[in-house]
DNA sequence: CTGAAAGCGCTTACAG
DNA sequence: CTGAAAGCGCTTACAG
């Protein structure tokens, strides 16, 4: 391995002037940079970046710790946060946790080993521990979650509004009866959030009925499962709003397998437009979060935090779409 | 920040000593061991890596340059290169290509100033000098890739035997006409492969009706395209066998749209069992590729490259499997 | 503009 | 079992 001693030598020059001709910091003549150029050059010197990093005390690493990688919404995050990253000069080291609490504080531990000057934590809930302890990290935090705790530094969509104008969307179709199924059973803050949207559309329209279904964790086959209950239930409602995507699609399916017709029996609007919604038939009306905006913003807002800048703190909101596909239909 | 050097001065020690017992390297006498813990703890201290990497010239790093995050056989084979990675103690730097040259030699060059110890690339395709480049680094490496080249350590399926047994299945349940859907135009080792699995199951069984299709790039739109081209030729066989699922998907979904039944009228097969083809009505008959183990299985080799143990080099293969589903049609 | 020296936070022979 | 010292490959005041 050849080192910034081994350029030095060849050139004719101390170490400090290769340091400085390598990062520009201070000006050097001409001639001597370019004899120090050419040595470069003809050996294929590269720095260490280890022995830099040590020095300088900058890794130029941001940690990202994610529940599951094979969630589309998740990986469309992480390409977010590591474009504007690389933009930026800065690495991501990549941590799946699977929603496990130890493998959570073992990463954060491992994190700060490694001197990541920034952490990423995306999931759908943290426990209060791990935020403890990221916190005592004293590092720059960002958290993508739906359970959004105090000082949180924290990058969504506005789900209220979002539940509450696709609700308004279904009502303006013609429907009148309308329930919300639910994700999680110990709710987190944003499903909160979301419940309110449905019912104050409701409220905002003058409808009665409003009732909300809840199904467990495991998102898809728990869903078909409530299914069977809804299917019994069918003449009470004419549209069905979920809590998310995956709820939405397994709901769906327990319909078809039951000889409903979606749309023309009921019609579902999912969250969160993941990849197989589009897949689905008929394909699912849903609620867009622009995940790797989500993803981008949020890197965007670390490095200001890295940087010291006063940067905005607290909840960030982005923008959402309504996808208007097949699976509403229009009542007259 | 606190050093070994205040843990040292706070016990009575010396800083090898501290050294000692943070790396259980070498004996320390129970009552100093029990010191320097003590200190350890009440400080909070954690060792700098980076440091440590300085020294040990081991960064336990490895980086990892994807095509796209957002495929899900590539965040799989990433989930499987990373579990087994972090149970030896080694670290993902994720770099996402895009399948562009230039920012795989700019992250090729990026991962070895911060002294990654091995590599991995995983895309489609790489262009000769990605990989010169990438040799000339000196590091172990493993490619995930549909063009091997010499000399590369490389892991996938047996794809030749995948489609020549997927071929036989519709052969065994009464297709006679069976055509094949390639896809690029200029041809990957591996389709070539596929390829011949496909001629080889219709010479083997005697039938004479061979024909390929070929599609551009862009999967799923292109094989929409081609599938009008099919819709029009459809009297001249009863099932197609494509070489990916994506290009089976449009090109059910251009069935559809033209109102063929999948698999009424005509059968489909895709290959690579991503997630999509599970929601996909009818359900994707296709080959599994284990991706998630693809990845496990590189790691493990590369660690062993890493070690310096003779690794079996060259290809390796992994078992396949034939996910049978509903798009396929039992012909009597 | 240039160089000698100190130092980043560790590990590891070496000597005792 | 323990410590003093050298050194990993850099950057950066400091002095000239």
């Amino acid at each position: 391995m050849i080192t910034i001693k081994d350029v030095a030598r060849l050139a004719e020059v101390s170490i400090s002037t290769v340091s400085r001709v390598i990062n520009d910091s201070k000006p050097v003549s001409p001639e001597v940079r370019k004899r120090v150029l050419k040595v470069i050059e003809e050996t294929g010197y590269k720095p260490n970046d280890v022995a830099r990093s040590l020095v300088t005390r900058r890794s130029y690493l941001i940690g990202v710790i994610v529940s599951n990688l094979a969630q589309s919404y998740v990986a469309d995050i992480v390409r977010g946060i590591e474009e504007i990253g690389k933009m930026y000069g800065y690495d991501i080291l990549l941590c799946s946790s699977y929603s496990s609490k130890e493998t959570q504080e073992k990463y954060l531990q491992l994190l700060d080993r490694k001197q990541a000057e920034g952490l990423f934590l995306v999931g759908n809930m943290f426990d209060n521990e791990v935020v403890e302890l990221a916190k005592s990290l004293n590092k720059p935090i960002v958290y993508f979650t739906r359970d959004v705790k105090e000082n949180m530094n924290h990058i969504s969509i506005d789900c209220n509004s979002a539940i509450y104008e696709m609700t308004n969307y279904l009502i303006k179709e013609g429907h009148k009866e309308i329930v919300y199924v639910s994700d999680f059973e110990d709710r987190s803050t944003v499903e909160e959030d979301k419940i309110k949207g449905y019912l104050k559309a409701l409220e905002d329209n003058e409808l009665e009925n409003s009732k909300i279904y809840v199904v467990g964790s495991n998102k898809h086959g728990k869903a078909y499962e409530l299914g069977k209950t809804l299917v019994k239930d069918t003449e009470n409602f004419t549209a069905a709003v979920c809590s998310n995507d995956e709820i939405a699609i397994g709901i769906m399916d327990c319909f078809m397998d039951n000889g409903l017709k979606v749309p023309d029996d009921i019609s579902v609007a999912g969250f969160g437009n993941i990849r197989e919604g589009k897949y689905v038939r008929p394909e699912l009306t849903t609620i867009g979060e622009p995940y790797y905006d989500v993803g981008a913003v949020g890197m965007r807002m670390l490095i200001k935090m890295i940087k010291g800048d006063k940067t905005q703190q607290g909840l960030m909101e982005l923008p959402f779409t309504l996808e208007k596909r097949n699976s509403v239909k229009t009542l007259k």
